[in-house]
DNA sequence: TAAATAATATGAGATATCTCCTATTATTAT
DNA sequence: ATAATAATAGGAGATATCTCATATTATTTA
């Protein structure tokens, strides 16, 4: 990780809306950062120092249980805010969230102007409606995932994420996602591979029949 | 569902701490509602006419899939509130709640005072930390939910709504709850029993160490 | 460039959970 | 009070998913 000044860093905020979610100048507080492939931008158990808006890259949402397993919660792209929670309730981040590839964020510091975020009427009217929209996609996300067995979710998940009819994500990771095993969500590709709906290839799976998937998708609600 | 009037709404909006959300005078927008056992306080679908405040009774929110499987998603408890999401986004509502018992809300007539709602730094602030606090609540309840066996789940469970050592929940309720066929929260129930955890009794299950329960519960995060 | 680490792949057997079926007992409505 | 409906109960067999073990192939790091 490591901050971005000058010339760049005028450049990251005034290339984005940063500005348009408050009634104040926000300027003074912010500051704007790089972060590689595979840096936290967040760490469970550590002391909320920033209200992050991400503006280029992708992350990951993650939270470890006590048995060591790790869940992967969601993908996080651009454009989204990160760590509203902790600035709204006096505790430590409750998760991780780490870059999957480069990734810019512009940080707001907390201790600094707090109070004016809270008293912004405009800016929180745009955190709640961001709120209610993860509440919502949260809540479908997880009614759908303990209503249907992973092949349909599975299915619905390569075509949001292929392109050009190639899907080649990391299985390790998708597993995570799916809080699935590996080894299961192995056997569910066997399984779609086997009926002929997708194949096997060096560059990743080709998606063979984008009906019969969209045929199993659609049973999902 | 009845309207409640005169003395008896009187009585309702003042033992209660609504007015406290905002900073303008709420009184000219409120009524008051009583629903029985079983009524449907929202419905799926249904065009979303007021933001409700609960503050007697007990409710079930529910949804309904393709499939026809239905989804208890949480059991809601007063003092909450229901339908803000439909406030802040302009969208019929998307699940339904139910009363499990006789319950009292007051409901603010959106149409009349959106606009006003929206732009109430006092309210907004309230409504992002409510949101805020039921995605957390939300994601740990997720996240548990794929990552541990029902037994673990159900003595978790079972701790917290048993009173004098005594649990009596609807099965049917229950496994809806946590999203398993009946027959598996039978299972489990009777798998505890096996190991001498609970016994059955004509009351309900008696807990017959809480400290196994305890273990089992502590294995969750 | 060798060694270490992460990702892919697959078999085998165990466990969690599901569907379907069939009875019995409470509750609710006529 | 009777009929209808909802809740409880448990058997049997199927399916989804897990754990553990073991190889092979990429990718990263020293």
């Amino acid at each position: 990780m490591k901050r971005i000044e000058g010339q760049q860093q005028l450049y990251y905020i005034e290339h984005n809306t940063i500005q348009s979610f408050f009634s104040f100048d926000i300027s003074p507080y912010i500051e704007v950062f790089e972060f590689d492939k595979g840096d936290f931008i967040i760490q469970e158990g550590a002391e909320p120092e920033y209200l992050f808006y991400m503006v280029e890259g992708k992350a990951k949402l993650y939270v470890t249980h006590k048995n060591g397993k790790v869940s992967l919660i969601n993908f996080l792209t651009p454009p989204i805010f990160m760590g509203e929670i902790e600035l709204l309730n006096e505790e430590k981040y409750s998760k991780s969230i780490q870059t999957s590839s480069r990734s810019i964020c512009i940080g707001i510091a907390i201790e600094k102007c707090k109070e004016k975020l809270l008293a912004d009427a405009h800016f929180l009217k745009y955190l709640c409606i961001f709120l209610s929209n993860k509440s919502t996609v949260h809540s479908a996300k997880y009614t759908k995932h303990q209503a249907y067995p992973l092949e349909n979710k599975l299915a619905e998940f390569i075509l949001l994420s292929s392109h050009h009819d190639i899907y080649k994500e990391k299985h390790t990771e998708i597993s995570d996602y799916f809080g699935v095993s590996y080894r299961h969500l192995l056997h569910t590709f066997a399984q779609l591979a086997d009926a002929g709906i997708i194949e096997k290839t060096k560059m990743g799976y080709k998606i063979k029949s984008k009906e019969k998937l969209q045929a199993l998708a659609d049973e999902i609600k």
